[in-house]
DNA sequence: ATCAATGCAAAAACTTTGCACTGAT
DNA sequence: ATCAGTGCAAAGTTTTTGCATTGAT
């Protein structure tokens, strides 16, 4: 299943590549940061993966498009994993919590604006910061 | 007028913070780096002002909502003057240029999307990126 | 005179790179 | 056997911090 994933996006197959993929896949999370990986590798495995080669099998995934890298906070990136469905984020700045969504209006409006400023789109995001209702309820 | 300005974000008016918020309001570009004012400061004045005054300045004028921190490329932050309408932002990933777009159907489907998810909206925002019309006449 | 602002240098945080060794095919 | 992948340590970038000095009110 990992391995599969790996060779169809033209990977070679490997312990820390199949590691870290499995992380990725097996958590009930989305979303990782570099350290969160470090993190699981050494709580779940008992062989860890050098920060190196995390940083380069993540940018070879990337490359593959077998995940995508966020920039949620601005001092360091998440990545998760492609599943298909293009999505939207929404970001609590008290907790950190992070919820998808999918809005086909907004993706239309903005292949208009980039048709109108005379782009050609390649990326399109829309993202929400606020606080979540768990968090407001404890204000 | 940049005095002003100063003063009237609650913030003491010294030399430094003065040349700062004067290269912001006086140069054609409206996106900068830190490295870009360092650059300008020390191109046009004589007197430059050291790297962590700079971090120092630019964050609290971000607290004092003078400007607004953008995190386009992922590595490094830009700054904004606030001139009053907030707007999105369409970047051409060639040359970086960046336009700014402002479309009100999208901020009300995203206070929709707060709201469905239970979230206090506090910032939202809308990227585009994409090819210019530039660059793609050279491709 | 007082307390915030500044400059400098050191540190911190995240990411990338060089190089010798390991491992997949 | 070959060539990509890996680990380690070192370097690179961007941003932050400590501390003594300067400067605004």
């Amino acid at each position: 299943m990992i391995e599969k994933s790996l060779k169809n996006a033209g990977l070679k197959v490997t312990g820390p590549r199949v590691r870290i993929l499995g992380i990725l896949k097996n958590s009930p999370n989305k979303h990782f940061s570099v350290g969160d990986i470090l993190f699981s590798l050494r709580k779940l495995n008992s062989k860890s993966v050098s920060l190196a080669t995390i940083y380069r099998a993540l940018t070879q995934f990337e490359s593959a498009g077998l995940l995508v890298k966020h920039n949620f906070e601005g001092d360091h990136f998440t990545f998760e994993l492609k599943n298909g469905c293009y999505h939207d984020h929404i970001l609590c700045i008290k907790c950190g919590l992070v919820k998808a969504f999918l809005d086909r209006e907004i993706k239309e409006k903005q292949q208009d604006i980039s048709k109108k400023h005379g782009f050609r789109m390649i990326e399109h995001s829309s993202s929400i910061k606020g606080i979540c209702r768990t968090c407001l309820s404890k204000e």
